[in-house]
DNA sequence: TTGAATGTGTACAGATCGGTAACCTTTTTC
DNA sequence: GAAAAAGGTTACCGATCTGTACACATTCAA
């Protein structure tokens, strides 16, 4: 493999952005904390902006992967995966390392609505609906799209809430609110 | 009145950050944005980290102030006011100047737990969830806690997906499902 | 064996970061 | 009317920001 280290890089940039932010982390930091070179970075991405774009693409890619898997893992019928995917967000939220959703983050920090990292922010977040609708058509809902953006609202607020509120369980509340609004739907 | 340049420096500042984001508002943009002198920013608020302290405390009053003050001219039962609230997002979500929820920013750009900012933004949701429960205890629901931050979820989703997807109309949906948890508890 | 490609280390440029010192002007208060 | 509080002006500090220049090391293929 010819760019081994650039993977490298970006694998370990991801993990620094995601931790600290994106303005917070300057490429300083990512020198000692990825062990690569600034001239090498340079040479690999233009500007530090190319490099976030990277990551978030490296992001997108592992957390869709991860997460549509779990789904298919827990369940089988695309109502039960409705459903089961709020437990793989519970799943998440109990990493350690749990920072809440990089996307959001980046769409809070970035927030021009066609600044590159905002639009590849808001690509993610469309694949993600995207997901939840064919779910929810495959499952016979009456209204795919209304399910899966009302399902997707959960699925974002459980994430946020999930950061910022302790007294809550939003995994579990998001479950039982999913549920009622499906079987709202179904029956 | 003797702070007015203070208070008017806090509000000022206060839409610079909302604006333009925490990191990427130096206080020399500050300067220029406000009219307030540097030296006069630094008689006022000893660190940046004040300042912003300072305009989170702000944007909690008036926000909730205008918030309470919507749902309560919408509507006269505590049901109603459940669902109006999700119209009075609709509402803010219409504003030119929307740019998503502050404090949703400020725990994104400040992670940690125990960091000041973080934990000012955690009391804004906090109290925003008190709200939501009181409302739903009025209201008769079986298990008010549980509604409270089910609609909580459903109200910093649409918030989200108000800022990062353009496809769909998050007020909308959020009420709609709102309705149909609340119909669910209440029957 | 030569020569790209790819990597590193170091030093630096120019701008901006948060924050301060010293001095002057305006406004308020007694 | 004088003191004092508040605000402004200018210049600066050391640190950090993104990004570059230059010289040197490693790898690997023709």
């Amino acid at each position: 493999m010819r760019p081994n280290k650039r993977d490298e890089l970006v694998r370990k940039a991801l993990q620094v952005f995601y931790r600290d932010g994106f303005h917070a982390t300057g490429m300083d930091k990512l020198v000692v904390e990825t062990g690569v070179s600034k001239t090498s970075m340079y040479k690999h991405f233009r500007t530090k902006e190319e490099l976030i774009l990277a990551a978030l693409q490296l992001r997108d890619e592992n957390f869709r992967k991860w997460f549509l898997q779990r789904v298919d893992e827990l369940s089988d019928t695309p109502a039960e995966q409705l459903i089961a995917s709020f437990d793989v967000l519970g799943e998440w939220f109990q990493e350690d390392s749990f920072r809440g959703c990089m996307f959001i983050k980046a769409g809070a920090e970035y927030q021009e609505q066609d600044h590159p990292i905002h639009v590849q922010a808001a690509e993610h977040k469309h694949l993600m609906l995207e997901f939840l609708t064919d779910l929810a058509r495959k499952a016979g809902a009456r209204d795919p799209d209304a399910l899966g953006c009302q399902l997707l609202l959960l699925q974002e607020g459980a994430i946020v809430t999930a950061v910022l509120v302790k007294s809550c369980d939003p995994a579990r509340d998001a479950k039982a609110a999913a549920q009622v609004l499906l079987d709202n739907v179904l029956a």
